[in-house]
RNA sequence: GCGGGUGUAGCUCAGUGGUAGAGCACUUCCUUGCCAAGGAAGAUGUCGCGCGUUCGAAUCGCGUCACCCGCUCCA
């Protein structure tokens, strides 16, 4: 492993540990031993997430008069992931290919014929270049090695001792004499290297009936490269066996199957006490589908017209097949997404007359009228980005714009806001823009209508020609008919779809910035934690560690402290300063240890700010000062006088 | 799912078959006039869990769970 690799590892166990340590975190169920890839949020740790999720609500609802909130339940009628497509596409029983993973249905496997090859593993003909030091200067030949008991024995047997007469009796056998002693020596040092250079893997090929061996070997040694074995020398029979009518290999690459497996990644549960077929349904695996499936409620409800956004914030549950990274990746998590409905191009344009053309530099401030998807999509990608410059994350976001090849086909762009995490660099939020498939979709599958009418579109319509509505038309037809993806639209379905629109009627496109909550919460934790060592009078090094957390999402925002604890004048006068403050932000007080010692505890969990009551405040210095606090900023442990009548207009604007 | 590693106090870890430990953290008291100060006392563990071997297991074996790393997966 890399030295990077080493110190991005103790990275994250420092700030696995701080959180557990400090209450950001826990793992769940932990007395009882834990509970896979599911996390528990400690006293800071859920003021964090509440800070984060408020700023987020705040930002897309509240402060917008275009977006309005939703709170739907977990449970939904099952057919809703049937139209979605979560159910289909992973419901039925899946065999893996091992050598590509690809995967098959398991009732859809042609039955083959040929002759099967099963490889025990690889290693290294580089690796063996590498310790010509063994071999003298002798040149073995790959085969040499390959071919010979060695080869197996690596495979076969745990047995040192067998391991290294194997390998003593292949380079004897490839040189053609006996070795020395200093041959020896060299041979018994570089066998924990040989062992470890050596990769157990089965895999078992199918070749067609007549092809040759060879033709197998390829395909495993490709396999082995692929898992990081340079020039791979594989083991395997000179003879393979003959298969007849199995389906016991995929169809394409040759690769044996893996055992049927549901390859359904949500998490199922019943419904109603009986626990039968009938009642099963699923935990949501995304919080989207319900803003559809509520679609038409709240447009009916709230008296808005398209572009409008409804946003929602929840917990969704996919069965991750690896939960990873702490709670980067868990089996239970909390989304906020964004499903903000537009006009479809053709309606923009017989609006407008044209649809505005995205270039770089575009004015993404304030929505037009004249936007089409991919104005409105840059626009979302620019306010999201605000957003997490707003929470301090604003340099380390990368973004990944998706290539053809990544869609869905549905999906026309789709942008990836990446962010630096110490494992990697790893997906934030994505902002798609989706056509208007899953209204559709749920359109379809419900057999209701979701479609809105627009007045102005109609109006607007109605002023068109004959010729420039077939313009429109075969305009749309020659789109279609480009499509790489997906099938085309046949063209009575455009045909009546644009009879729709002309009469004003249209299911509305949707661009969609879908964020993760636990993860915005890790990447801010990440981006916060800094350590310095700092050297004391007395010699002895510390290790201190800082949050550097922005003042809107820090779990707690101002710790209140006497200087000294023993003098009730100035306990009493920090109690009085804690109780006017906590009443409008988090906040901590605390009249143990040393004044140092809880400056470097709040700097730990994030606190910006630090209060300081001292004799100055109660007057001692002199009248002027009398009611007056030192303010202490956590990043520059810079200190200024306030009066306590100030502090709260000064707090609040910073910390909310 | 496969392979490797780890699991002992709140945290970091030492402890290779014979009375469970250290540093930090925590609680109380004393002391302390601004950046992890000092002193005293105290609390804290079925050594992840289960089964086995043994006179005796944190230590050895088997199983299991969780976490970490590498593959794989991530619609």
């Amino acid at each position: 492993m890399s030295t990077d690799a080493k110190n991005s590892i103790a990275q994250m166990e420092k700030i696995v540990s701080l959180c557990k340590r400090r209450g950001f975190i826990y793992q769940s169920s932990e007395i009882y031993g834990g509970c896979g890839g599911v996390w528990d949020y400690g006293p800071l740790g859920a003021e964090l997430k509440r800070n984060l999720r408020s700023a987020w609500w705040n930002t897309m609802t509240r402060e917008r008069e275009d977006v309005l909130g939703l709170d739907a339940s977990i449970l939904m009628n099952p057919a809703i992931w049937k139209a979605s497509g979560h159910v289909d596409t992973f419901a039925d029983l899946m065999r893996e290919c091992s050598l590509t993973n690809k995967r098959v249905r398991a009732d859809h496997v042609e039955p083959q014929d040929g002759v099967a090859y099963t490889f025990e593993g690889a290693i290294s003909w580089t690796f063996f270049l590498n310790q010509r030091g063994i071999l003298g200067d002798t040149e073995l030949a790959p085969d040499a090695i390959a071919n010979t008991n060695f080869a197996m024995i690596f495979h076969h047997t745990q047995d040192e001792d067998e391991i290294y007469n194997g390998l003593v009796n292949t380079i004897k056998n490839g040189i053609g004499r006996d070795l020395d002693d200093e041959e020896i020596k060299t041979v018994a040092h570089h066998l924990p290297a040989m062992l470890k250079a050596v990769m157990k893997r089965s895999i078992t090929i199918l070749v067609p009936p007549g092809k040759p061996r060879e033709s197998a070997e390829k395909i495993a040694k490709e396999y082995f490269e692929r898992l990081g074995v340079d020039k791979p020398l594989v083991f395997g029979p000179k003879v393979g066996v003959k298969v007849e009518r199995s389906v016991d290999f995929h169809p394409e690459t040759g690769g044996a199957l893996g055992d049927a497996r549901p390859f359904n990644l949500m998490l199922k549960t019943y419904l109603g006490p009986t626990a039968t077929e009938a009642d099963v349904t699923y935990l949501r695996p995304e919080t989207a589908q319900a803003i559809f499936a509520q679609f038409k409620n709240v447009f009916d409800s709230s008296r808005v017209k398209v572009p409008f956004g409804i946003g929602q914030i929840g917990k969704a549950f996919r069965n991750e097949v690896t939960p990873k990274n702490f709670t980067f990746r868990s089996r239970e998590f909390e989304q906020m997404e964004l499903e903000f409905f537009i006009k479809p191009d053709e309606a923009v344009e017989i609006i407008s007359g044209e649809v505005a053309p995205w270039s770089e530099g575009a004015d993404l401030s304030e929505p037009k009228p004249n936007w089409g998807w991919q104005m409105w999509h840059r626009y979302w990608v620019d306010q999201r980005t605000k957003f997490y410059q707003g929470i301090g994350l604003g340099d380390v976001l990368q973004y990944y714009w998706q290539t053809s090849d990544d869609l869905a086909h549905y999906a026309r762009a789709c942008v990836d806001i990446l962010c630096e995490f110490p494992f990697g660099t790893e997906e934030l939020e994505g902002i798609a823009a989706r056509g208007d498939f899953d209204l559709s979709a749920h359109q379809n599958a419900s057999t209701k209508s979701l479609e809105v009418f627009d007045e102005e579109l109609k109006t607007a319509a109605a002023k068109l020609t004959d010729e420039q509505k077939e313009a429109l038309i075969q305009k749309r037809l020659a789109a279609e008919a480009a499509k790489t993806k997906g099938a085309p639209m046949p063209e009575s379905a455009v045909r009546a779809w644009f009879e729709r629109l002309f009469k004003g009627s249209y299911v509305p496109h949707v661009i969609e910035p879908s964020a993760g909550l636990d993860r915005m919460a890790l990447a801010v934790l990440a981006k916060a934690f800094s350590e310095t060592e700092k050297v004391d009078e007395k010699g002895k090094k510390e290790i201190i560690t800082v949050l550097h957390l922005h003042p809107r999402v820090a779990p707690i925002k101002v710790g209140v402290f006497p200087l000294l604890k023993n003098k009730p004048e100035l306990v009493a006068k920090a109690r009085e300063v804690y109780a006017l403050l906590k009443k409008h932000m988090n906040c901590f007080y605390d009249e143990t240890a040393s004044i140092g010692r809880r400056y470097a505890r709040q700097d730990e969990v994030g606190t910006p700010f630090g209060i300081t009551i001292d004799f100055d405040s109660l007057g001692e210095k002199g009248p002027e000062l009398l009611d007056t606090v030192t303010l202490r900023q956590r990043d520059s442990g810079e200190q200024e006088r306030v009066k306590i009548s100030d502090l709260l207009g000064k707090l609040l604007p910073l910390v909310s």
